[in-house]
DNA sequence: CAGTGCCG
DNA sequence: AGAG
């Protein structure tokens, strides 16, 4: 097996034209970012959020910065304030921006400055079904997304939902990047197997920057 | 509107 | 296991 992407830096994996694997870009600042995991959730507590089709989600989700992606019996909607507490999202941490910042760039995205951050944990058996990132008025900027805690395998596929997705299997401190003709890319997350993480036990804690306006 | 889910 |  010859190295496909000679010159590039280690660790950095073009999965597609405009999406890039960064393997352990995160790793350094990860305990940081589940510090800043726990203070967000403390004042926008997880949830497991019920789709349009009546089916409460396995994946429990908060957010913070301007506003927050949540799901509801009538739709999908941005929102400016938590639904289930009826403040607004907590600020964007600095560890949060900072790290959206440079794996954009490191992926070639310049000046991303996310209004998003939807924080996704996964127990042991959760998952994502294949779906798009869709619901954002800014189709230039990049989703950014930082896996911690235990493995899990992504699925990331093509435009179309039909288009056979990959697989990869995300590590604590792994990051994907997805944009320009990428940005539509379906993926997903099969079901997290049992594992144990030192820092976050049995959980997987996925945290998706997006920029919505 | 709803496929970020279920069925098979 | 995973198409549709």
């Amino acid at each position: 097996m010859g190295d496909l992407f000679s010159g590039m830096a280690e660790g950095h994996e073009q999965l597609a034209p405009g999406a890039w694997l960064l393997r352990g870009f995160a790793r350094d600042v990860a305990s940081t970012l589940l510090a800043d995991v726990a203070r967000v959730a403390q004042v926008a507590p997880f949830r497991h959020l019920v789709t349009p089709g009546g089916y409460t989600m396995s994946v429990a989700m908060t957010n913070c910065g301007r506003i927050g992606w949540t799901s509801e019996a009538r739709g999908y909607r941005y929102a400016s304030s938590d639904p289930g507490t009826g403040r607004q999202w907590p600020d964007l941490p600095e560890s949060f921006a900072d790290l959206a910042r440079r794996a954009a760039e490191a992926a070639g995205f310049a000046d991303f400055d996310p209004d998003a951050c939807l924080i996704n944990r996964y127990v042991p058996g959760a998952r994502l079904s294949l779906h798009q990132d869709r619901d954002e008025n800014d189709r230039t900027a990049p989703i950014v997304s930082v896996s911690l805690g235990v493995p899990a395998v992504f699925q990331f596929g093509g435009l179309s939902r039909s288009d056979k997705p990959a697989r990869y299997r995300l590590e604590h401190g792994d990051v994907v990047v997805w944009g320009g003709p990428s940005r539509f890319a379906y993926h997903g997350v099969l079901p997290v197997a049992e594992g144990f993480h030192p820092e976050t036990g049995n959980l997987r804690i996925n945290i998706t920057f997006r920029k919505v306006f």
